[in-house]
RNA sequence: GCCCCGGUAGCUCAGAUGGAUAGAGCAACUGCCUUCUAAGCAGUGGGUCCCGGGUUCGAAUCCUGGCCGGGGCGCCA
């Protein structure tokens, strides 16, 4: 990469100017950072290193970027390295290299911005995981959109990646899942005897899988008794809720590479396994007729309950089972989990927990993201499955659609809290950016159909010399730098900004340079212009693919 | 009380390893469609980067003390 090219001849330069004596001799840093300058017209890329070997060279910041550049060997993609007070060296892409990436774009085609950062190394990305008790609610929005267009990131930057999805389908609150089944089931058939726990959940799509199981099954689990009924009709109605959800995120475009059964860790023994492998670390005390886990001992804050004083293992011993199958049994290189800010107090624990199994910590990230706040007629709403009282993803996505929901959900880092206004969204759906970007993508297959007559194939890039085709070539050649930065941290929305910018250098280009002419004397320019385009295509829909948007050929 | 994340234009938000005159969208205002899509483009106005102190040649960015908002500190998940 460009960058990556700067700084190597940066680091040989200071080398040189050194041996040749053009600087005194002081420790070199490791690297040297390179950035974009604020304004374009000084430059392509810029380093401000000068300024901080002032003091080590006991030099003017500006002496020493005079002498650098002496020394320096520019890259082939850089024709000039100048100087600018008070001590910046300032780069400038070649004009003939950037024409000829318009040809490197278009061969690396479906390939484009592909890295080598992840190569060899097997990563998995968990998101979503909601408890299957019901349908899944806004709140999961932004966790579906972060993963999925994270583990696409991750991808690109040359990770194997496999995208999961935890089912909760154990514990104490599947069982009062059952329960609210079964009792929904059973007043369906007329036996209002029956009643939902206190505890259950109360919201009306219970009420509609138990009428929809007791049409398709009449009263047969009724006959089994409370407890077998229950277990069955139960077991129904969990895939019904899993059904809902993956065809509720698959309108989303959002899709696992597998569902991973919580109940699977307790039936294949992979929590037995962890419960000797903790207590032979010595990691597990006994009290108040509770075993507890000895967080304290890496530097929790306090000692964590692993299984009840009713002998019942809590959630965090299937976490520990199930990071234990990721890392070990499954050999991942590296697991990020995506959560909600309101899990943010488990992270420290299961870092705890890594190091007791004897795993690196680091090996493990949890993506936090802030939550969002929805707004409805300007007040906040809550949200609480258990009452019923929720918005679901569905209703939100089949309103606003879903490029908008996850350009929305995209466009924001995960670190800020947002507001989602539901009435805005909607409203706002035409003044939304998302389709200023889509529109460049359907006014580039609208000049292509009309340039389908000429083959540009031959086109003369050389020609290629209009500021505005300069600046969007500038642009689309930073595609590849902008996956690295989302990648490394893990922060797809720097996609969402860039896709934007994009779309914006496209729009300009339309105005200010006629693509297709009916001129003869045009046919050069107008060719090269039209693989240009075509160019641009590719990265346009590389960019929206990754964020898993749609590219539409019209609007 | 302790811990985590925020506070940047009227609103919603970007500002990667500290760098040059702090940006975008929306909203407001002014222009631009005889020719490839005006869901677009060009321009104008709009800022104590929450407040104080510190580090630095240089701070929206790092440290520290406050203030405000969100989240966490369960034998819930």
């Amino acid at each position: 990469m460009i960058d990556a090219d700067i700084r190597a001849a940066l680091c040989a330069a200071l080398r040189h100017a050194q041996q040749k004596g053009a600087l005194p001799a002081f420790d070199l840093p490791a690297d040297v950072p390179v950035e974009h300058p604020r304004d374009a017209a000084l430059g392509d890329y810029a380093t401000p290193v000068c300024m901080q070997l002032a003091r080590l060279a006991r030099m003017a910041p500006i002496k020493i970027a005079q002498a650098v550049v002496e020394h320096l060997q520019l890259p082939a993609a850089i024709d000039e390295a100048t100087v600018a007070a008070p001590g910046f060296i300032n780069f400038r892409l070649a004009q003939r290299w950037l024409q000829g990436q318009v040809n490197a774009i278009l061969e690396a085609g479906d390939t484009l911005g592909t890295l080598t950062l992840g190569t060899g190394q097997r990563v998995q990305v968990e998101y979503v995981s909601a408890n299957p008790t019901g349908p899944l609610h806004m709140g999961s929005a932004r966790n579906a959109v972060l993963g999925d267009a994270l583990a696409s990131v991750l991808q690109v930057a040359g990770y194997t990646v496999q995208r999961e999805y935890y089912v909760n389908d154990a514990g104490a609150r599947m069982r009062m899942f059952y329960a609210t089944a079964y009792a929904r089931y059973a007043q369906a058939l007329g036996r209002t005897e029956f009643e939902v726990p206190e505890d259950g959940y109360h919201g009306a799509y219970m009420v509609a899988i138990g009428e929809q199981l007791a049409a398709e099954h009449g009263a047969r689990f009724l006959e089994l008794g409370e407890e077998a009924g229950s277990q069955a009709v139960g077991e129904l109605a969990l895939n019904q809720v899993l059904a809902e959800a993956r065809n509720d995120l698959a309108a989303m475009g959002v899709s696992y590479d597998r569902w991973f059964s919580e109940r699977t860790l307790y039936q294949q023994g992979q929590y037995d396994a962890i419960m000797s492998l903790l207590r032979q670390g010595g990691h597990l005390d006994l009290h108040d007729g509770a075993v507890w886990f000895n967080a304290t001992a890496f530097g929790g804050s306090k000692d964590e309950v692993i299984v009840r004083s009713d002998g019942t293992p809590g959630y965090f011993a299937s976490d520990i089972a199930y990071h234990y199958n990721k890392f070990v049994e499954r050999g991942f290189d590296r697991v990020i989990d995506v959560w909600g800010a309101d899990h943010q107090g488990h992270v420290a624990r299961m870092h705890s927990m890594m190091q007791a199994l004897g795993l690196d910590p680091a090996r493990l990230t949890v993506l936090l993201y802030q939550l969002v706040t929805l707004k409805r007629g300007g007040e906040i709403v809550r949200l609480s499955k258990r009452t019923g009282d929720i918005i679901t993803l569905r209703e939100v996505v089949d309103e606003v659609g879903a490029d908008a929901m996850r350009y929305f959900m995209l466009s924001r880092s995960a670190d800020s809290q947002m507001e989602f206004d539901l009435d805005l969204a909607v409203a706002q759906s035409d003044e939304n950016p998302v389709f200023d970007i889509q529109y460049a993508h359907a006014r580039i297959c609208s000049i292509l159909r009309h340039g389908e007559i000429v083959s540009d194939e031959q086109a003369d890039l050389s020609l290629l010399t209009h500021p505005a085709e300069l600046t969007l070539i500038r642009r689309m050649v930073r595609l590849p730098e902008i996956i690295q930065l989302a990648a490394e941290q893990l922060a797809p929305h720097h996609l969402a900004y860039y896709a934007y910018d994009l779309a914006a250098d496209l729009h300009a280009f339309y105005r200010d340079c006629r693509v297709v002419s009916s001129n003869p004397e045009d046919l050069p320019q107008s060719t090269a212009r039209l693989r240009l385009v075509r160019a641009c295509q590719v990265v346009l829909k590389r960019v929206l693919d990754i964020m898993g948007m749609s590219a539409p050929e019209v609007m």
